[in-house]
DNA sequence: TGACAAAGTTAGGATAGACTAACTATATTA
DNA sequence: TAATATAGTTAGTCTATCCTAACTTTGTCA
């Protein structure tokens, strides 16, 4: 039997997804941590955590440690596996730096469905496949992209108080 | 003297598309309308304008027709080229299907900012400008995708009941 | 072991965004 | 033009999320 879905705010899956990485990190997901990690008050994780616990998704006592239920670590793997393919996509296909990335993927991976985040990362695979096999996709892309940039300016430039 | 960048929820931003997007149709933005195509109250509508008109973004007078100032317009245009290209790029690139595409961008575009945003539209005319040149990147991805997706299906079924 | 610091909780409040129900203004039409 | 239908607004409420300040529990160390 699997466990039913829950249907979850960006909120509650950025907190899920910070004790999932808490706990991976240092086995413990301190409350001060997940404040920290998520850049809110220590008393907007204790209300996080509460309902977090009706939800079923993590296993909550005042006072004491936090752990994510089974339920829980399954939905934060989830969130977490998104935002690696949709930060992964940004960084090694668009070429986005790593931090406009982390910070695009952290937004973006509570807007789109697995159907599409798996269609992406078999877009990521691909690229790296073809990289192999003498066309070189990334690069390419780059150069594409580089004169596109150069093109832009220049018809900018030639518009010049145009309109 | 360019106008000022206004901070806008997610929310506010797909009023503003609304409104830009009906205005566009059919020349008028009708309350009845932008709560439709939002799926929303009809007063949720009058707050959102009240706010817009507060933030310098419509031009609104209770009990007729709204329009949107120049930043307004700006603003919403830009918010609409995002939807645009995030669509295109899921069903054009990633071959998926009109109305996820259309949901999944309806979301991600309130996530994913200029930088980003512009890699992507060089990445679908990168994209399409390699069709024409004998490598066509859409069906060599598809076939890999198929062939990617058997292979995992394939893994799934020798590895039923394993863990 | 008792005092102090750190971590966590509670209480109370703000804001954004949505809703319904009731009211007002505008538009239509007999 | 008066009655009625439609559109739009207002008032009041709810929920989610966040906050600060004050309190409680836990942990540390002299």
């Amino acid at each position: 039997m699997t466990t039913r879905k829950v249907n979850l705010s960006s909120s509650l899956e950025d907190y899920l997804e910070a004790i999932f990485n808490l706990a991976r990190e240092s086995n413990i997901a301190r409350s001060k941590d997940i404040a920290k990690s998520l850049g809110v008050s220590r008393a907007s994780v204790t209300g996080a955590l509460r309902v977090l616990k009706e939800k079923g998704l993590a296993n909550y006592k005042p006072y004491d440690y936090v752990t994510l239920t089974k339920a829980g670590r399954q939905t934060a793997a989830e969130v977490a596996q998104k935002h690696k393919i949709l930060k992964s996509f940004f960084v090694d296909v668009l070429g986005i730096g790593p931090d406009t990335a982390q910070e695009a993927a952290c937004k973006a991976e509570h807007a789109l469905g697995p159907e599409i985040i798996a269609r992406l990362l078999c877009f990521i695979e691909f690229v790296g496949h073809s990289s192999k096999n003498g066309y070189n996709l990334t690069d390419q892309f780059q150069k594409f992209c580089k004169k596109q940039t150069l093109t832009r300016a220049g018809k900018r430039d030639r518009n010049n108080g145009a309109e």
